[in-house]
DNA sequence: TATCATTTTTACCGTTTGGTCAAATCTCTT
DNA sequence: AAGAGATTTGACCAAACGGTAAAAATGATA
């Protein structure tokens, strides 16, 4: 297995990238996503891909030596992706602020990039072989940092007593779910294929679990 | 795609299986739900299941008839008890009790059974292929049957207003998350391979999540 | 222990897979 | 319009794939 390391992009050595060049790698990325975000690295073939991209096997394995080339590719494009929502927690603002807004963004990126939560999803199921090391280094310091903001506002009384980690996995988890489960969430909302209107009532949801009090305190009357 | 309906079980027609029957039937299920649950229908292969089954090929087919077969018949047992916990949820309990072992139950089906778990979730990043009728049907009665009960608690105000279904994909999300991305959780956390400690924090952090108050209200002193 | 059904193995088949190669075509520059 | 480099294609390969057929080995039963 090829772990990611550096950012070391795909084709030839050379430099300067033709206009064709350019076209045709963003085509292949992203057949490519559709493919391995659907089937999984394993379960991706070159041929589906190059179909995809409406291109021929050869021609695809011009611009990338291999199908791991391809994958790490996407990969490392997506780790930026999604990191992203998670850097800008600020110890400065309110917890509720911080946390409401984060889990905004994570929802917004769930709706605009499904596949590419679907593609590291397949790579957590089938045990991260690509990218083991980014998660114990890279984004182990980020959540490490984050989650030392979260203990301080639990310290200052401004947050419940919490696992800061594990509420970090649950902001994940129930914002990831509306893009790896879409196909779930609307079967049971009874929604047909390209309806996304449920990231409304996903937001308020979520708002209302984070934010606010779901189970009210028991009346005693 | 071969969907699933009724649950006809696998090899021949005849009655009454025999020792090594029983005995080489699970030895292959047991193996095709771990090669399946890490790769995927697609990204599994029959060698993959024979191996790991220690069983030849066309014995392993002597079993099952296809390679679909036996995924199906994963997919049938599965069902059964990804629906358990959901159909336990009775009207009569309190909301925080009812939601509280429900969240407890999913939970312990987390940690007892994550490969299934993770057979689930690779269906669905796939879309659903085979058990998409089961979603649209015999799940979507269910979660309405139990959205009903939330609605109800809802009204009589002992819970906060929000979409019934939508808190159920929270807490399906939240719980099999420490499943089908253990590895994640592990490296985020700093454990081992087989270290499954964190599933005491994760019901601690949830019950905080849904029946407590995660955001206090803010003084105004 | 002879018999018969069950189980296992060996040898194989056609297709799909990831990937190569050299020739052909296209594009850009001069 | 010609030449050089970039791009595309068709023909191909070895390995892996899902699956089959028939013979050999084993197990249960009388």
């Amino acid at each position: 297995m090829t772990e990611i390391s550096a950012s070391s992009e795909s084709p030839n050595e050379k430099r300067s990238k033709t206009r064709i060049q350019r076209e045709n790698e963003t085509r292949i990325l992203l057949a490519a996503l559709e493919v391995f975000s659907e089937n999984g690295f394993r379960g991706a073939t070159l041929d589906r891909i190059a179909a995809t991209a409406k291109m021929s096997k050869p021609n695809l394995l011009y611009y990338f030596k291999s199908k791991e080339e391809i994958h790490v590719a996407l990969l490392t494009d997506l780790l930026d992706v999604w990191l992203a929502p998670l850097r800008e927690i600020s110890p400065r603002g309110e917890p509720a602020d911080e946390i409401g807004s984060y889990i905004r963004r994570k929802l917004e990126s769930s709706r605009q990039f499904p596949r590419e939560s679907r593609l590291f999803a397949n790579e957590m199921l089938a045990g991260a072989p690509h990218i083991g090391d980014f998660l114990q280094s890279e984004l182990k310091q980020l959540v490490d940092e984050k989650a030392a903001i979260f203990q301080g506002w639990i310290d200052e009384g401004r947050l419940a007593p919490c696992d800061p980690r594990h509420l970090l996995f649950a902001i994940w988890s129930t914002t990831q779910h509306y893009a790896d489960f879409s196909v779930q969430v609307r079967h049971v909302l009874g929604l047909q294929q390209g309806d996304v209107s449920y990231y409304e009532e996903a937001v308020s949801m979520l708002e209302t679990l984070f934010l606010g009090r779901l189970v009210p305190p028991v009346s005693t009357d």
